[in-house]
DNA sequence: CTAGGTGCAAATTATTTGCCGCGAG
DNA sequence: CTCGCGGCAAATAATTTGCACCTAG
C-alpha cells in the first residue's frame, strides 16, 4: 500500500525533528527534495499520515496547526509570545486525575491538555 | 467611554446564552434587532470587549472560534461529534494540581484544559 | 468638535478540493 | 489498462483590515 516518496519524506522529516513544524514549514523542507511538490499533497499527506496514525496534529491557539512525528502520548508547552511547542515531562496518569474529578452529563471520552508559557528565549527579551 | 449599542447588544447576548456561540452566531442573533450590523464590527467588538475582560474566546478543536460571557475560571466540555460546548462542574484548584507536576525550561504561565466528549443528543445517535 | 465606531468590501490566512494527467503495478 | 496519487489552481472558511462616513460624548 502506498508509502509515495512524496509521503515517506514528509513522515521521515517529522520523526526527525521535535519543532512540530506547521503544514507550510513541513513543505518547505522537503520542496529541497522535491522542488516540485505542492502545497495541497502536503496537506493531503499530513491528513493521510494521522488518519494511518503516524502522526498527530497539534492544535494550537490562534495560529495554524502543527504536526507531530511522535504519537505517544504527551504533553506540550506552548510559547505564549512566539508560538513555540516543545514536549514536557510530566507526571503520568496526570490526565487520569483530571478525568476522576469531571461530572458531566455528556460521556466523557478524553482531556485536552496544554501548559502554556514563555520559553526562554523570550523571556531573554 | 464607548459601549456603543452594537457592542452592548453582543454583551448582553453572551451574557444571557450558555451556547458559547461563534462569531457568526452572534452575527445573526443580533442582526434581528440591528439588521445593518456587519460582520466585521461584530468581530471588532468581540475583540475589544475580550480585551477588556468582559467576555472570553474559547479556542476550539477544528472549528471556528466561540465565545464566553462568563469570564470567572471554569472547565468546558466540548462534543467531539457536532462541536457543542457545555460548562462543566470540576474540582476547584485541579488546574494548579497539574500547574505543580510540570517541569519545563519554559517559564510556565497557565494550563489549558478542555473535557472532551459525547453529548446526550449524539449518543442517542 | 473629534476620537472612536460603523458598514461595506476587499484582503489575508489556513486549509480543502476539482481536475486532469502520470506512472506503478 | 486503471487506479491512486500528485501538481496546479481555484474554492472555502474564518478572520482581519482599509476606507469613508457617522455619532455619542
Amino acid at each position: 500500500m502506498g508509502m509515495t516518496r512524496q509521503r515517506k519524506l514528509i513522515l521521515d522529516y517529522l520523526r526527525r525533528t521535535d519543532s512540530h513544524p506547521s503544514a507550510v514549514e513541513v513543505y518547505d523542507r522537503v520542496r529541497k527534495t522535491l522542488p516540485r511538490i505542492s502545497l495541497g499533497t502536503v496537506y493531503r499527506n499530513l491528513e493521510t499520515l494521522r488518519r494511518q496514525g503516524l502522526i498527530r496534529k497539534v492544535e494550537t491557539y490562534g495560529g495554524s496547526r502543527r504536526f507531530d512525528g511522535t504519537v505517544e502520548d504527551h504533553l506540550h508547552v506552548i510559547c505564549t509570545n512566539c508560538g513555540k511547542i516543545r514536549d514536557v515531562e510530566a507526571a503520568a496518569g496526570i490526565k487520569q486525575e483530571v478525568f476522576k474529578k469531571v461530572e458531566s452529563d455528556f460521556r466523557i471520552t478524553g482531556v485536552k491538555l496544554d501548559i502554556l508559557g514563555v520559553c526562554p528565549e523570550c523571556t531573554q527579551k
